[in-house]
RNA sequence: GCCCAGGUAGCUCAGUUGGUAGAGCAUUGGACUGAAAAUCCAAGUGUCGAUGGUUCAAUUCCGUCCCUGGGCA
């Protein structure tokens, strides 16, 4: 199945160019981000606005509530589903999102294994806590010391992953990797980068973190944190930490703005790190040639059956 | 004008009983198989306010000056 991919870090103009894309395609766009999925976190995330949506289908958007948590191998099924509805009918699906691991889940699967188990994680973190994530890691490398060497044994996220992978299936993450190794290439997929030069980038995140709280990012959080107290993803997700911050008192908002810029830009900086490893990404020059790029895309079959308007 | 405290990395600061310095954060690079906007790893950076003196050697001690904050006038 084909599909067209968009990437590239946080605010790089993937949804504007992913719109622009799917009208001359005949297109619909399936966000791959992990924020946006959670409804109610609209400003912050920077979700498609409702006239995007309306000028374009959006799926996998507001799949979850922010006090829940949805997995990368859990949304790539998700994923998979709605992309064969959208060829169902017709249409070229574009993926839209700048999550690398759910990206890799969907196009190249992850490891066969049971969901998490999230009573064994919360066990797990705690002895970290109790006991160092080094100790963890010691046991892990017990039982699995190839997944041991690969682990920082500071990481204790991943330790405890490792360790939940070592108890759920009584074998060893190494063992599954080794199986697996991200082999199979699921879909005929497409993908193109967008990289503004480093500098454009900050500005555009600087003025982003602005806009946000000017648009109301504290009233939205005040209100998502009344419904979903304690809500993992409101303690998470950049622009809503800082959010709950100014609000519980301990911050300035200009302090909010400058923090969560701050704390976008190294986002975006893991992001570019991610997808650079990438080699069957093709990066766009900046900036983008939107009617070329079309003009390319069309000529090498990328579309859909819609009528192009 | 006088008194006190301070001036050290981009920022906040530590330090050197005299042998030209260091942490956190930022920045940059990297890792990533169900928390991924998370988590973790690595690296660079300095006319140590200026100037004169003492000394083999001064960022460190002494003098003068400049700047910042506070107090007194």
């Amino acid at each position: 199945m084909r599909l067209l991919a968009i990437v590239g870090p946080t605010a790089s103009g993937k949804t504007q160019l992913g719109i622009a894309l799917a009208r001359a395609l005949g297109g619909e766009i399936l966000s791959a981000d992990s924020q946006q999925i959670y409804r109610g976190m609209e400003i912050g995330t920077a979700k498609p606005t409702a006239e995007e949506r309306a000028a374009v289908p959006h799926h996998l958007l507001d799949l979850a509530e922010p006090a829940e948590l949805l997995s990368a191998g859990a949304w790539a099924r998700e994923a998979e589903r709605a992309i064969a509805e959208v060829a169902a009918r017709g249409a070229l699906p574009i993926i839209v999102g700048g999550t690398g691991l759910w990206l890799r889940a969907l196009l190249h699967g992850l490891v066969e294994l049971p969901e998490v188990d999230r009573a064994l994680r919360v066990q797990l973190m705690e002895e970290g806590a109790r006991l160092g994530s080094q100790a963890l890691h010691t046991r892990l490398a017990a039982f699995d010391p190839k997944a041991a060497a690969t682990i920082e044994p500071a990481n204790l996220q991943r330790v405890v992953r490792a360790l939940e992978i070592l108890e759920q299936t009584g074998e060893g993450p190494s063992a599954h990797w080794e199986r697996h190794r991200f082999r199979p290439a699921r879909y005929q997929a497409r993908l193109l980068g967008l990289s503004p030069p480093r500098e454009l980038l900050y500005a555009r995140i600087d003025a982003r973190a602005a806009a946000m709280f000017r648009e109301g990012l504290l009233e939205e959080a005040r209100l998502l944190m009344e419904r979903y107290p304690g809500a993992p993803a409101l303690e998470r997700a950049i622009g809503y930490r800082e959010a709950r911050a100014v609000l519980e008192g301990e911050m300035s908002i200009e302090k909010a703005i400058e923090s969560t810029a701050m704390a976008t830009r190294r986002y975006a900086k893991r992001q570019l790190t991610w997808f650079r490893r990438e080699e069957a990404l093709e990066w766009l020059p900046w900036p983008v040639d939107v009617g070329a790029l079309i003009g390319r895309l069309g000529e090498e079959g990328w579309r859909g059956n819609y009528p192009v308007p």
